[in-house]
DNA sequence: GTAATTGCAAATGGTTTGCAGCATC
DNA sequence: GATGCTGCAAACCATTTGCAATTAC
């Protein structure tokens, strides 16, 4: 059961995705509503997979390249942040799409982002130090979520 | 030229790498020598690429398998370092093996990873908020290096 | 001599690409 | 009606694996 708020929040995120889409001459076709409609909504952070199976759910005919493009194309636009693994299990984040902070269970791949104080001195102190300019970072702490940590 | 302490370092890395070796069943072959030594001895990053190029450069019938079992056997003992991206561009730290803050250039690849204060006041306000147990972190930034801004 | 390691080639698996047909605008 | 999108299958590419021959111990 979804509160509200949330639900007004996955209805502003739609909206936001869906105007950057007509800001250029992009189409909406079913298809593509329904992966930002996925992404817009999700509580957790889906993978490539989870997407393409609901998708799947509602458009028994569409492909996996149809949900690779559509992610491509979010990530142009700035309205999914992409937390690429080395090992190929990517993870997209629909709601918050600068960087943040991520809990990340090893065990069941549950994954957090609570809201931190920022990171902002520990990146003054690198460029102090290395004389980078930053865009963008990333942060991940992995190790056991409380669930996971009963079951061990 | 390496400073007299830069080789010192580098013979401490490797004696702390061959101990570990000798410490099972593990056999040290020439090439797995010369990976080890490259590793121990590399100022920067290398990339699995960069690593057979090198043990090619004395041992020319090396397998690229060869390098990428031997990097597996040290990620197992502890003794090296992966810094992997999900675009494949993996890349090798043989002096710090702990997690740290890295500076990553993207434009040229550069990584630098400078000594800086503790990231262990934000993994206890995570540990806090998410009831998480973190056994390691992930701390890069992006962006550009020195040489990099002037070109640009 | 025994067991680990090498090097080759084939397999793997997530992601990307080319393109003909189709759907949105 | 023009152009962008879909879906399929093939291509990609770093990494892994199986296995026979080799070599460290």
């Amino acid at each position: 059961m979804k509160s509200p708020e949330t639900v007004k929040q996955t209805e502003e995120r739609l909206a936001q995705m869906l105007a950057k889409i007509k800001g250029r001459d992009f189409r909406l076709t079913p298809q593509r509503w329904a992966i930002l409609n996925i992404l817009a909504a999700s509580e957790d952070h889906p993978s490539v997979d989870e997407i393409f199976k609901e998708v799947r759910n509602r458009f028994p005919t569409t492909s996996i390249a149809t949900v690779y493009k559509t992610i491509a194309l979010l990530k142009e636009l700035n309205e999914v942040l992409e937390l690429g693994f080395p090992d190929g299990s990517n993870r997209y984040d629909g709601h918050r799409t600068y960087p943040h902070p991520h809990a990340i269970c090893t065990n069941c791949g549950k994954i957090m982002d609570p809201e931190i104080s920022s990171v902002d001195e520990l990146s003054e102190e690198m460029r102090k130090k290395t004389g980078y300019t930053f865009s963008f970072h990333r942060l991940d702490f992995f190790g056991l979520c409380p669930e996971c940590q009963r079951k061990s």
